[in-house]
Order: structure tokens, then sequence, then C-alpha cells
DNA sequence: ATAATAAAAGACAAAAATGTCTTTTAATCG
DNA sequence: CGATTAAAAGACATTTTTGTCTTTTATTAT
């Protein structure tokens, strides 16, 4: 059983939430940001973060221009919006919803064991996601009290 | 981004969870109960929770005795034994302590934007784990209040 | 217009997780 | 003992996830 790591979010959805919250920190005031700077600046496989870019923005939860001092950005809508929107959108919402030892659906009236705990969690979880905004972290990144990367 | 599923636990883990409680159920007064069944009970692929079982069994966390009238069963040590040890067993312990968003560590000193409530979901999900006996169901999925299996 | 830039898109490759099948080993029963 | 039963082990196949590389398209600047 060579297991090698569990995760509550897939790699595509965590580079995905560094990937936007680090657009939000470096594109402000008009500014633009590109994808090997974001690369760079997460950490992350430069091309595959390309991809889960685009498909955020084909939903236009980022904004992109292409050519010379194009790039990534947020407006102010997408500042705004919640690490929610960004899971619900690379991970779908069966984090959301599903059971959590993975009967085929989660439901009240044919539970699980742990279905009451794990229901619990689960609106903790997505209580939390909901909660954050993407350019809320801005500032305490500018500052060096928040990191998106090791060192 | 074909994302089909995403969860807490992995497939091996969940299967691994309802495999076990199930052999508390029916592994009562020196019974024993086959892999087949076990199968069957739970809805999943016979080959695969044998090797889950397997590595559970090198653990010594469930029995087993080869042969005709063989089978697995659970010792009282296997029945007391927590759901959070059959997780750590199976999937590590990555997921009470990994960071919520990929960073290669989580540390306080060095925190991501969601550090703090993070660490307050993984620690929620430790100690419900850590609360939940493999044998403290047995009673009501004889009665038909929980399930295993989706009919 | 042409060249340069940068994202979009598509094809492909590698790794990991999940699932299946066959052979081997151990226990029981006649 | 030999036959039967059932788990253990090993080999292999499929699917999904993750990662890489190349080509295309759009924008800007000269
Ligand atoms: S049925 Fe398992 S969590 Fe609801
Ligand atoms: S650093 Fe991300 S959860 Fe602790």
């Amino acid at each position: 059983m060579p297991r090698i790591f569990v995760r509550m979010l897939s790699k595509t959805c965590e580079y995905g939430l560094r990937a936007m919250i680090f657009i939000a920190q470096h594109s402000r005031d008009g500014k633009r940001i590109g994808i090997s700077q974001i690369a760079e600046g997460i950490d992350s496989p430069e091309h595959f973060i390309a991809k889960i870019l685009q498909v955020l923005g084909r939903k236009g939860i980022v904004q992109s221009i292409k050519g010379p001092n194009g790039g990534f950005y947020l407006d102010e809508k997408g500042r705004k919006c919640s690490l929610a929107t960004i899971v619900r959108a690379l991970d779908g919402d069966d984090l959301f919803n599903g059971c959590g030892i993975g009967l085929r659906q989660c439901s009240p009236v044919h539970p699980c064991p742990i279905h009451d705990e794990f229901k619990k969690i689960r609106e903790d979880i997505e209580t939390m996601l909901e909660g954050a905004r993407i350019g809320e972290f801005t500032e305490k990144l500018d500052e060096g009290l928040l990191f998106l990367k090791r060192n």
C-alpha cells in the first residue's frame, strides 16, 4: 500500500488557491503578473498552473491579457471571491457533500457510522472556505507574516 | 481539468474503515467472516480489500485464519481500536499534519494564509477519528440504523 | 506590416491510485 | 495422507492525477 500523500484538496486545487492569492497580491492598481512569476512565487510547475488558471479564466474568476505587458489580474469581484468558489470550480463540491467513508451518497436517512460527526466537519470546512476571500491576505503577505511557498 | 471526485480519505482508507467496522459486526463470539462476504457486505472490490486487510493484518490490527472456517476477526483490542488508527495505518498521518494548501510543511512560524483555521479543522478531524472505536457501531448496524453500503 | 511577447490550447508523458487475476501458503477435514 | 478451503502474496492492468512540451492565438511595440 504505498501511499505517498493524502490531502484534503487536490494538488490542482492547492496550486489554484495559492496562485489566486498570489495574483491578488501582485495585481494591484492595474498591474498584471505573468505565469512564470506566479510559478516562481508559489513554487509550482508553470504549465500546470497555466492550465488551472485557464479553467478559472473561462469561468470568469480570473482575468488575463495576452501579449507584451499582459498577464493575469483580478477585478474587484475576483478579489472578493471566496476560497470556496475556487475549490468548487476546480474540485467540484464533493468535498462539501460526499460521505466520509465513501457511501455513494451521503444521506441522513441512510447514514454511515460517522455521518453526524463528519457532516459537522464538512460544514466547518465549508464555513471556513466561504468566509475567506482571495484578496484578504495581501497586506500580511506584503509584511512577510504569511507565506505561499517554503522559503 | 476532469476532476472526478475529491475526498478527504483515499478509497483505500474508506474501504479499510468500512471493512473493519463490518468485521467487528460479524466476528462476535469467536466467529470469523470471509473476504467475499466482506466485499459483498460493504460493496467493494474483493481483491482490493484483501490487500488492504493484509496491511492491517501485518500491523496486528486485524486477525485472520486460513483454511476452512477461516476468515477475519477482531480481538478485544482490535474492537477498541480507533478509526484514527486505521487511517494512520493506511493513509499515514499527513491528513493530521499537512498544510491545507500544500506548503511542504505546516508550520506556525511560516504559516500559509489559512494556517490557523485549517489547523483547527485538522484537529477536529483527528479528535473525531480518535474518539470513534471500530466496535462501537455494531448494535446500530444490527438494528438497521446505520449502513455500510448503499442498499 | 513585422517582430516580440505572453496566454490559450492541445498533445503527450510520468506517476500514483485503484482494480483484477493468478499462484502460493497455511489450515482443516475426511 | 490427500483434497478442500480460504487467506497471503505477487504480477499485472486500468484509471486518474499530475506534470511537460509544442503549437497556436491574441496583443503590443517598432
Ligand atoms: S452517510 Fe457518510 S457522511 Fe453522511
Ligand atoms: S502552513 Fe498551511 S496549514 Fe499550516
